[in-house]
DNA sequence: GGGTTGCGTTGCGTTATATGCAACGCTCAT
DNA sequence: ATGAGCGTTGCATATAACGCAACGCAACCC
């Protein structure tokens, strides 16, 4: 819509491929050096890019500033935590909290394994939307034809045997997830991980969170694992309680 | 420089303050509502701005991601997890690694404690620069103008009794620091946690980036966490040899 | 239920503003 | 020394961003 703003913008992801020059920018943007210059001198002035000491520009720290001040704000968040900490508490396991946005699950929180032995994955991390339990459930409640805009828009990378292989199976497991009102991940994104999820509605009913359980076969196996789903339904219906303002928070000590 | 991202960029941190309407938007920027418009449009194509089901605008998902491959392409980082993360094997505690920009100090890096007991710190977040000591050590490596404009232009907030409490402190502190070539916060940032910290050096000698190894009073008292130095100061060199391109990359494992 | 207020949204004429050019200056390597 | 390559500056032109005013649409209140 701004012209001028829209080249800016488009400057950013370019840079998050690695750092670049002016001349690289400007060929990439297909406008003149002088042009990406002011643009990239205005991104600098507020932080969103840095000028190394070889001259070249990266990304900026306001950026990771932006990032979590932006997930601090986050309501669901932060009524979420303490309950994600209860749970993992009592189990032991790696816990996450994921919502959807425009195309994208992404994760907004995490409470690391107590177990030795972690997973890999990282607060802001676009989640693999095709296999991981949350994103089931996040993408199980759109409206029926935009999930299958989405479905057929995406692509369904093989990252191990029993991952989902293409549009028609996705759909039909998020139908199934969303009959049964939770999902599981059993090694569909890595051979040794399974996760077990369940949704946090708001009041409207609609899903507007999804949280999980995820630990490694060498810890428990899927069957063990999948015991601990009506602690997570469980954990995940408080949240949601609280979220929707049906029930007050508790307080966890007395006056 | 250009007016037009110019303003486009400002929205951000104002958005970070919380979600907001397009006639707060307009108003605070100080332009027309339909320009306002225009540019959050802008922003929300490139999905840096989120329209909530209220219909006000927050940060988006994109911003996120963006500050997420920005960090994984620093190249201190990646050089520095596999250290970071052996000295948390042998010693238990959290270890952070963090870099200077633009008179802001961040963590890039952070390594869990196996203890039970965690302190409270995230990736991104700025650290309380006037008393982490990976901050002393970063800012006590810039030249001394430098050191002195931004010392100046600090804050000194009063954290605990240990904490920082004005420009020419600090700046006895940096020299302190700069001359012995590692630094310590006893409980300046947080009554019961004590840090160590090293610096990593670039190949010209400059500081790059800074390492800690922090605890609370509660696992090991602060004499003890001192003998640790020998180890931090002994990883830190590690890193900045592997950085430097002097020692070549170990391989953890043979062919 | 009609009127009113408070939003977001649209189209348009004007003018400010971003643009590309060409020339300059610098550093580095030949 | 000399050239190539890059970032930088000033400037005239034209474009694209601006504010205005009018519209559409709710919600709200009398």
């Amino acid at each position: 819509m701004s012209q001028t703003v829209d080249r800016a913008l488009s400057i950013l992801p370019l840079l998050a491929e690695g750092p670049a020059d002016l001349g690289q920018v400007a060929d990439r943007l297909g406008v003149h050096k002088s042009t990406a210059l002011r643009l990239l001198r205005t991104l600098h002035e507020h932080g969103l890019v840095y000028r190394q000491s070889d001259q070249r520009y990266r990304l900026g720290a306001r950026l990771f500033a932006l990032a979590q001040e932006a997930m601090e704000n986050l309501d669901v968040r932060e009524i979420a935590h303490p309950h994600l900490a209860r749970l993992n508490e009592r189990c032991g396991h790696t816990v996450h909290l994921a919502v959807y946005e425009e195309g994208e699950v992404l994760y907004i929180d995490k409470v690391e394994s107590r177990y030795p032995v972690r997973m890999y994955s990282r607060i802001g991390k676009p989640v693999a939307i095709t296999v991981a339990a949350v994103a089931k459930l996040l993408l199980a409640d759109l409206p029926e034809p935009e999930r299958r805009t989405i479905a057929e828009r995406l692509e369904y990378p093989l990252y191990t045997a029993r991952s989902t292989p293409n549009a028609p199976a996705f759909l039909r497991e998020l139908t199934k997830v969303r009959e049964q009102g939770w999902a599981t991940d059993l090694g569909g994104h890595e051979e040794s991980i399974n996760c077990v999820a369940a949704p946090i509605r708001g009041a409207d009913g609609r899903v507007v969170a999804a949280m999980s359980v995820s630990a490694p076969n060498v810890v428990v196996t899927a069957d063990e694992l999948l015991t601990l789903l009506p602690q997570v339904r469980r954990t995940a219906d408080d949240i949601s309680g609280e979220y929707s303002g049906r029930t007050p928070a508790k307080d966890t000590v007395g006056p």
